[in-house]
DNA sequence: ATTAAATGATACCAATAGGTTTCATTATGA
DNA sequence: TCATAATGAAACCTATTGGTATCATTTAAT
């Protein structure tokens, strides 16, 4: 029962998957010319490929011979979700700090 | 001239660190309490936050004889910038689209 | 002062990741 | 149809990763 989210981390964590995403904003590319914009060889950056489309980063659809690869905005949603727990749980220390120094403001003006 | 952002993400990449970063947003533990929450050796749970740290996703602050660990909520800020990228690429895309809908409709119109 | 508790650090191991090379398959285009 | 272009896939290598066990160091407590 791992988590949903774990292959999309996992594909995020190499810096070339992240910059084939970055280029993929630019204009879907063929494997092939993915490839092309890199120095190591065409299976490594086609195994770089098949690790983003298993976290659902990357759509690859088949066009004739070739493979078009396309950036999957909705992959990313795993990602953001996961990260928004944080963002909930700030917002909640910050509401409760905000509380806090009310209530001592009031005990202030109680003390005076 | 890696990126500075490289650590960070390479952090959330592994499940237990992921993990012990929500574990650690309910409260500040040390070393041993964090370990302490895991089937595996106190050894391997330091490493991981030593990772973590790296990362800039916690910070370890030395405490008499033991280390407090906390979650650094301004180590995930690299992280946002790098998915804001996409963000704001989305957005210029929807913008785009809407523009081309409405001067299909013009089309449209001057057809009619 | 001593013992015990908490952490630091190192060596080691198995599995995985990132890369290469090589060969097979499939689709296009002349 | 036939040569070639694009991809699939497998074997293999090395470095890194996640884990262990072990020992040293530092601090707290009795």
């Amino acid at each position: 029962m791992t988590a949903p989210h774990q292959p999309a981390f996992r594909a995020l964590a190499d810096p070339t998957r992240r910059e084939i995403l970055q280029r993929l904003t630019h204009r879907n590319m063929t494997i092939g010319e993915v490839a092309a914009g890199f120095e190591m060889t065409r299976a490594a950056v086609k195994k770089h490929l098949t690790v983003l489309s298993d976290g659902g980063l990357i759509t690859m659809t088949p066009k004739g011979r070739e493979v078009v690869t396309q950036v999957d905005p909705m992959g990313f949603a795993p990602i953001r979700d996961w990260l928004s727990f944080f963002d909930h749980f700030w917002d909640g220390r910050l509401d409760a700090l905000k509380t806090a120094i009310e209530q001592e403001n009031e005990h202030d003006a109680d003390d005076q």
